[in-house]
DNA sequence: CTTCAAGCTGACCATATGGTCAAAATAAGA
DNA sequence: TCTTATTTTGACCATATGGTCAGCTTGAAG
């Protein structure tokens, strides 16, 4: 077994070409949305003639398609660590985190989720309605678990969910605005510390989060 | 004076025009984004044709710019509100009250604002250098103010303001998601209290805010 | 080496879109 | 009523874009 393979397969040669397209895709959607992108740009900025993006992809929507799809996966397995907790300030502190730290390396992701539920979640309203609504009502039920349990104050969980997805998804969908009212600089790892820091210890308190 | 002027002066014809233009715009910047949409959309949704809008708009970006304007006014306007208070509890439940009925009752002008930061503010960079950037520092000021008089937690206050902007706005950028996890029903007037109130409970209480 | 399927690409096309313009309609003032 | 400035609009244009396709290249199997 090789674990550097110098030539690839075939189908490993497939999804690379796939993946590589997909991430100039993501970028580009990211920052001029689904209408303001065009296949010729994506095609640059992943170093491909456009030509070939429509072999690998039949058509703009099916490449924005496999893109959100992509990021939602991302966004669910965020979650798991939610499960594993014994009490709201391991699990939600622990959510906030993982959701913090995705904002930081994937805000590209984040912003294509936010421009396609925006515009009324054209092609993964499926999801919302399948997927995301199974995923909430799970989280709810775990958070309702702490509340009966007294270890927080009884806050409705679903607006609880909606604190930590806005207020963590901002650092990405809003990093832009954030940076210029940082002197135009990103933040730097201490800066990100603080931000993570303030918003768990916000919302820590002020769900009366208690350890299990 | 006539309470209901029949007939409109020059100025006020030319104005009233403008106004039903940017008000079809900003649905459809909402809906589409810039990239996706069209001023022939627009023309459509306004009930003129295209080439009426050119009249008034020389062109598409100088009428979204008007419109991104238009909705930061309505943004600044809501603060006001936080300048008067005499502590956190006053100041910063207001400015959350503020918030929420902008965010229901002007969700297109919070989509399209989105929009442009998260790509970039390529139209209205200048502002958030400018008025933004001092607007925030003045609540900062007014909330560090607080923090020191031992009016609430030393949490710092440009994550406090990020958060009350990421969760209030969250309510009308993501009312697509909200509504589909809500049986794709729209939040009645309870719901929306319901939100406002567990914004408020939490972000007070995460704060450690006392009345003056 | 030959064969052949898979991968790749330049050139091309139909359509949609932002924007223009000349002429018609309308309204205001003298 | 006549004149003039403003407003309205259908028709048109140049360009950009998503998508197609025929032919070329590549590389693995026999």
């Amino acid at each position: 077994m090789v674990t550097q393979p110098r030539s690839m397969s075939k189908k490993d040669r497939r999804l690379e070409s796939e993946r590589m397209i997909m991430v100039a895709a993501e970028k580009v959607f990211a920052e001029a949305g689904f209408g303001g992108a065009t296949m010729q740009l994506i095609a640059d900025v992943a170093g491909l003639p456009k030509a070939n993006l429509h072999y690998y992809f039949p058509t703009k929507e099916a490449l924005y398609r496999r893109v959100v799809q992509d990021i939602f996966q991302v966004w669910l397995k965020a979650a798991d660590i939610f499960d594993q907790a014994s009490g709201p300030v391991e699990g939600i502190g622990a959510y906030i985190d993982a959701k913090m730290e995705i904002s930081r390396r994937h805000p590209a992701g984040s912003k294509v989720w936010a421009s396609e539920v925006m515009h009324g979640a054209p092609v993964i309203q499926d999801y919302l309605e399948t997927t995301l609504e199974q995923w909430t009502n799970g989280r709810i039920a775990v958070i309702q678990s702490w509340i009966d349990r007294g270890l927080m104050a009884p806050i409705d969980p679903r607006h609880l969910l909606y604190m930590v997805w806005a207020t963590t998804q901002h650092y990405a969908d809003f990093g832009h605005q954030i940076e210029t009212l940082n002197s135009s600089e990103p933040l730097t790892d201490a800066q990100w510390q603080a931000a993570t820091d303030s918003v768990k210890t916000i919302i820590l308190k002020g769900i009366g989060a208690k350890s299990a």
